[in-house]
DNA sequence: TTTCTGTTATAGTTTTTGTCTATATAGAAG
DNA sequence: CTTCTATATAGACAAAAACTATAACAGAAA
């Protein structure tokens, strides 16, 4: 079997028209060239060479077969040059899996920290409801995911990332908004319009309510948190929504009210996952810091960083 | 450094996403895979794989790195065939030499014969004066040539082919064609046009005319057999013109004679040259058979092949 | 001619490296 | 907790690629 080595020699004695010569530049011994191209012209079957006393020379079709080594020798480079450019492991593209409830309203406020920071890491984003992120990344499928938390699996590492309100949204007319605050006790009887139940918002808006008292409206679910929004807006209810969607979609005060609830622990909590045996867990380690730092410094009146626990 | 074999373990890994079933499929034993797989994760600098018992996966690193390496592999499987088609000697491009005087008077005539023999040989066919054929096919810038004996160098390999009369040209005007054949007593005395003295046939008609006493008109030369057949159309006077070139070139008889010179030997002799340590000399000699051949059964009218001589 | 020089080929040896078997190790599943 | 399965490690062995020394040979020089 023809081996890059032997193709190189192969090359390096057709450049320099001489097998002396081509073992002087190879650093090698002049037999072993010898014996090597010997052994390069019985694997493939042709004379390369028309050796004389005073030049070697290519024959008619090792004269042919001269561009194709060449060719395969100029991929060989381009391969380790491409080795060498990857072997700074933040120079890579790596899968990101995100909840669509999340991922359009916080990426935008982090991606270019990131390219900041690591300049030539790259980014390739997915969304997905987080209960296939999670499975994602446990069968390969995504190299990192934010996803809510709790987890279903406990084989995946959780770097936990920020805790993130959620907040009333109510129409204006209905006029729930007393400076723009609610006690906890008042959410009793309310109807409340969620997502649907794919969504992991789902459930933590229903626990809210079981907790609260107040009514998880069934008969009409969002199927998107913009929806969710034109729902409230067309006075069909009020819904909780995240502070990150309304910080990054709510422009327009005078329609909607945006209320928080004294006292509840109204609140969602995003962490970053990954498999534990990911030879790139430092990386994520800090782009995980990365996010709480640029959440702290930026967004510090929207969302809550957490620094201590995880890991 | 990365070998091939390491690269072909490499994608074989990648696809099968597990070194075992890996090792399998290339017939090895796997700890071999695991070191080989280790060592070109050493050479590269790289993580290539995430090994979990499950599974074993590309990382993001690896997975970019993939496609070169398939590259690498290609390009690689590509030279293999083409060594493979190259391994009949026949199936090569062989740079061939001709003199302006002969090669598109010849080569017409058997060229389609050589197709049709080696159906996968490939001439590249180069014109220059048969001085420079000879150090080209020395120095290697041809791999063969046909040239006029007698030959300078005495280090190549000579198949004489055949034997090439010089036939005598005139004007009809001149009167000159008593049924188509003169003595070489009658050329006495007679102005004879000529090539310039790069050309090999300069000599052999200065030879021609020493010997009968004619005379080499050297005020007006021809550049071309072309040429030359002009200046005598034009009543320049009379030339010596290769037999192959008449057959070739002189259709329109009403203008000119071509007349034999009885008992004189006015003839040059053509063979075919290539280094003795070529590796494909027993392709030339073929090819010289073949073009006796040919002169024999469709020329024997214009030339004398000859069997028994050179080589 | 003979000798000298420079080039490639061959022989024999050593070193390297690729490969094997046997076994350790560690998650995942039962 | 044990068993199963996958990969890693250790040590032995074999293949091959390297070296040194030398032969063979052509061309140039004496």
């Amino acid at each position: 079997m023809a081996t890059l080595k032997q193709i190189q020699y192969f090359q390096t004695v057709a450049e320099t028209q001489s097998i002396r010569r081509a073992a002087d530049r190879l650093a090698i011994a002049q037999p072993t060239l010898s014996t090597q191209l010997a052994a390069l012209e019985k694997s493939l079957g042709i004379t390369l060479f028309e050796r004389t006393r005073r030049l070697t020379q290519l024959t008619p079709a090792g004269r042919q077969l001269l561009p194709a080594v060449k060719q395969v020798i100029a991929q060989w480079h381009e391969m380790r040059e491409l080795a060498h450019t990857l072997s700074d492991t933040a120079a890579s593209t790596h899968r990101l899996g995100v909840p669509p409830t999340l991922g359009p309203y916080l990426l935008p406020n982090i991606v270019p920290s990131i390219h900041q920071q690591f300049d030539r890491l790259k980014l390739y984003v997915r969304e997905e409801p987080p209960s296939q992120l999670e499975t994602g990344v446990v069968e390969g499928r995504y190299d990192l995911a934010l996803v809510p938390l709790p987890l279903r699996s406990d084989s995946l590492t959780v770097d936990v990332l920020f805790r993130e309100p959620l907040m009333l949204v109510a129409a204006r007319e209905a006029g729930l908004a007393q400076n723009g605050v609610l006690r906890e006790q008042e959410l009793a009887g309310m109807s409340i319009l969620g997502l649907d139940e794919r969504h992991q918002l789902h459930r933590e808006v229903q626990r809210i309510c079981e907790r609260t008292g107040a009514v998880l409206n069934r008969d009409y679910e969002g199927t998107s948190l913009d929806t969710l929004r034109q729902m409230v807006v067309m006075g069909m209810g009020v819904a909780f929504l995240p502070a990150l969607y309304i910080r990054s979609e709510i422009h327009r005060p005078e329609e909607l009210d945006v209320i928080r609830i004294e006292g509840a622990r109204l609140y969602r909590e995003h962490a970053l996952v990954y498999r534990p045996g990911s030879p790139v867990r430092r990386l994520y380690q800090d782009l995980a810091n990365l996010v709480r730092e640029r959440m702290a410094n930026a967004f510090a009146d929207v969302v809550t960083p957490i620094f201590d626990r995880g890991g």
